[in-house]
DNA sequence: CCCAAATAGGACTAAAATAGTCCCGTATTG
DNA sequence: CAATACGGGACTATTTTAGTCCTATTTGGG
């Protein structure tokens, strides 16, 4: 389905709140009260967005994290790269590992043009254009509590 | 990663072998003896290519598969809504369920934006344009067998 | 000085998606 | 009517992804 993972989608979210809180520190246990998504995995996302440098970490007491650039430099390439390492369409672009089918594959370099396309798409929206567009649309909530109006299965 | 399936994969190779061959219809054992992939999955993809609409089939004795167009009209796209359902970069955007952390979503419809950018590529190269660029380089080879020269782990 | 609040790293488990195989039914040809 | 093919789908195994937890280290404050 060519679809980013959810642990990616949940790191956008997690990068959102750190921009709207960008005057503090958030620590992870703040930025998972903040969103609703669980503190270990709020907390593990947020060690593998210090260690590519998205955010950076302050330890102990009062420590917590921030964004270490402004929303407007970071890309949604940046993102994906951070969370689920480089982007390339196929197994065979990703590394230069021979495949077992080599001999017979006449399918090739086209797929890199692709994931140039992909990789350009990618590298134009910045975190602040995901925030600027963010949901419009409210659904309906009652008593605070959003509720699905139209429950469909996942098409696949 | 962002990245086709397998099966995916295998698909362009099964549908190049078509190509490649298209004065005759080809059975699913012959594609999988030209290609090197194995019988049941061949005959799994080309299934799902024939209810696609990608190749045409024929039952019973000297039946087969064939390409229902030209290399050129099909698209990188076409082939990954065969064989992977609709493209879509985030899960929310695949169908229109509400999320759970709508109310909390502060990331929205940058993503179509990308999503529409993504899909434009993979419209735009096609199954000729796949065979064009046949990987060009071939390796090593020993008594016929690809040999590998250099296996790397893969990277994530 | 010591405790509480935080992050760092990584091991581990659970769940879901993907890949791959197999079986049985139907159509077609000779 | 037997052999060759596709059609559909069930099933299993494998791999990937998600999610949790434990232990160590850092830091600030009473």
């Amino acid at each position: 389905m060519l679809r980013i993972s959810r642990l990616t989608d949940y790191g956008t979210v997690v990068l959102a709140e750190l921009a709207r809180a960008s005057d503090s520190v958030c620590s992870a246990t703040d930025v998972a009260a903040a969103t609703g998504i669980s503190g270990p995995t709020v907390s593990k996302l947020l060690k593998l967005l210090s260690r590519a440098e998205l955010v950076s970490s302050t330890r102990g007491a009062n420590g917590g994290y921030r964004l270490t650039r402004e929303p407007a430099d970071i890309s949604a390439a940046d993102i994906i790269d951070a969370l689920e390492g480089p982007v390339s369409i196929t197994e065979c672009s990703a590394d230069d590992k021979s495949c077992d089918f080599e001999s017979t594959c006449n399918v090739g370099s086209a797929w890199q043009r692709i994931n140039v396309a992909i990789r350009r798409a990618l590298d134009d929206v910045s975190l602040e254009d995901l925030l600027k567009n963010a949901r419009p649309a409210p659904k309906f909530q009652f008593a605070g509590v959003p509720v699905r109006i139209d429950k469909k299965t996942h098409g696949n």
